[in-house]
DNA sequence: ACCCGCCCCGTTAGCGCTAACAGTAGCACC
DNA sequence: GGTGCTACTGTTAGCGCTAACGGGGCGGGT
């Protein structure tokens, strides 16, 4: 006689797989965590009967008998919006399959004590890590008052992690440096930079790849054409028109971000110069806007979901570590990222000869209706 | 002598609660939730105690005895990056209070079977409710095969939700109108409409709104310039040029989306009209691209967040509804939209003193830096 | 032969919370 | 004074899982 047992619910249990597996259900549990000291046809057993049954752990419970962690905050600021919803992406994987909860807040304000007030009251509700995404894993503000409270944060993208942090990025330099290798290779040789916001430390690591490449390209970087600007389209649209307004404007333009070659590209065109035809724009992220516009954009794809999934797991390994006293890893990881060639950018062949007022005729875009 | 307790994480418990108010256990539980049958004199202690204590009751405790839903599924499909991380955030949000996990998924296919296949790879894993935010409420094979496996879903933004399911969505054909009826009193006449995907309800809709409101002011709607679009800025780049290059060409452009409204200004400039000067620009969605072009645009904004949270908040309460065997709500929720005015749309006035090649020279942005 | 240690596996006791089921008091009503 | 009812609160027994420990079996060292 099986006791009824309060309120069941159909689902699979543990104790479900044990008795098909014919062991104890801790025999299971371990064969589904770690797995260690379990002899290989018991193993085998008992993952025959999870996949019979269908089993899948029920989190909640797990995390209560294991006491892990089961909520990490993610703390972010008005990123782009395709940056943040891949970012949210890949969190949210990487939090479905450790079994932990994620949860956000943003911190818009600039204010040093506010964003302070807005870390504290976030970090003591209930989180036991926390993700700073870009651009708040520049901000020392949070990051000093989530050391003081104890709480580990690991940090997405940021120039110059501390020593004893936990850090997510990709090498920002070569892939500036490999963006403008690309564009002097197709022949250019006047290349207009730019620049990202100059808090970014990512922005200083993306202009060094730049003057790098351009070095051994045997050009000087001091003679290129380079603006200021703040990862905003409307920076991109005042560093382009600047950049298109010198005496003798440049035949690429090489932005340090997607949204600022948007801008870029929309300059041009109201100067009736074609792209590429007169002129390359490149950007940097792949971020939506990059495949939205027309023409397509060439730029540096960061891999942000799997950086998202990174820094989750980075954090989530480090939590364990505290807990089991084996020492904590401080640890970075750089991840690939990749040049997307698109239909922006081409050699600077036309420049010569189609500089004409013939490019003010807007094209017609009969083939681009889907 | 306290029992030591196996492993003693420093968080406070139900128990503390208890024994600081001088209650027991379950007495501190109905007071957190729901509260019935409870002395005002015991809440109020119950609650000082809590707040006191700062206490705050363990999710996953509180879901593996509640057998409470975990698992809320969101199947998800290239919606603008904007839209969905809006989405994703509200979700979020509505989770943690509820205790829930968000479990996400894209299925990018526009195959029926395909689309079938992967929900229900995605239903049968663990997710006990699904969120469908735009485009894919509109998917029939999906909510066919949901509805064959029997998990509740709730649609967002649907235009014809079925009469016995969960619906939240913004009420477009009013939206519409207002935003026609907007650009009506500034004088213009001569509206172009740029039509929405015509395998969404909500594009016939905002197109039966802008008609209804022309014909409140006496403009006869078939007369009106109306161009097909399929939600993408690329469709909007061959609308607008469709639209713009006709005889008489309209004084202003209603896209039913941002991302075309967008388009719509590129086309302009191009073509050496300003905005809104010689043409005004009106979207739909105030997704970020809204405020990230310039001229700033002037559109409907849809509470997206607040919309994904009702969803959860509608679906969560049909799975208690289903378990308690309390009957479920089919219910449908209506948010209230807003007109947002910025600086794309003004009178028609400069339209006919300023249609001239006067305007090609582009305009200088030496204010937009920051 | 004995002990020690290792590998493998089961048993016990909760993790923090809540459903279900008692009570216990207080009031009304015949 | 009993009976019935309602309003409130406590007790018991788990939800599904895992930490901690215990114990049997087996090999190798002394």
């Amino acid at each position: 006689m099986n006791k009824p047992s309060r309120r069941s619910r159909g689902t699979t249990t543990i104790e479900d797989v044990a008795r098909a597996a014919g062991v104890s259900a801790m025999t299971v549990s371990r064969v589904i965590n770690g797995g260690q000291n379990v002899r290989e046809s018991t193993r085998n057993a008992v993952l025959e009967a999870v996949k019979t049954l269908n089993y899948s752990p029920n989190t909640a419970a797990r995390s209560l008998a294991a006491g892990e962690a089961t909520h990490i905050g993610m703390l972010y600021a008005n990123p782009s919006a395709a940056y943040l919803s891949q970012f949210l992406i890949g969190a949210l994987h990487a939090a479905r399959r450790a079994g932990c909860h994620l949860v956000i807040e943003s911190c818009e304000s600039e204010d040093a004590d506010e964003q302070a007030e807005v870390t504290r009251r976030f970090a003591t509700s209930d989180v036991e890590g926390v993700v700073l995404p870009p651009p708040l894993s520049e901000s020392q503000p949070i990051i000093a008052e989530l050391a003081a409270i104890g709480i580990p944060v690991v940090t997405v993208a940021m120039g110059s992690p501390q020593e004893d942090s936990l850090n997510v990025r990709i090498d920002d330099f070569a892939a500036a440096a490999e963006m403008t290798r690309y564009l002097l290779s197709l022949g250019h040789r006047s290349i207009g930079f730019i620049k990202g916001h100059p808090n970014h430390i990512a922005s200083h690591d993306r202009a060094r790849g730049f003057a790098a490449a351009l070095r051994e390209y045997g050009v000087d970087p001091d003679e290129a054409p380079m603006e200021q600007g703040y990862f905003t389209y409307r920076s991109g649209l005042a560093a382009s028109e600047r950049l298109l307004s010198r005496p003798k404007p440049p035949s690429a333009i090489f932005a340090s971000n997607d949204d600022m070659a948007a801008a870029a590209i929309s300059v041009a065109h109201r100067r009736g110069l074609t792209v590429p035809g007169d002129l390359s724009v490149v950007g940097f992220d792949d971020t939506s806007l990059a495949t939205t516009v027309w023409p397509e954009l060439t730029t540096v794809k960061q891999p942000i979901s799997a950086m998202a999934e990174a820094a989750l797991e980075l954090l989530l390994a480090d939590l364990r570590g505290r807990r089991s006293g084996t020492g904590r890893h401080f640890a970075e990881r750089v991840l690939e990222h990749e040049l997307i060639v698109r239909e922006s950018s081409s050699a600077p062949g036309t420049l010569w000869v189609g500089r004409s007022r013939r490019s003010r005729t807007a094209p017609v875009h009969t083939a681009d209706v889907s």
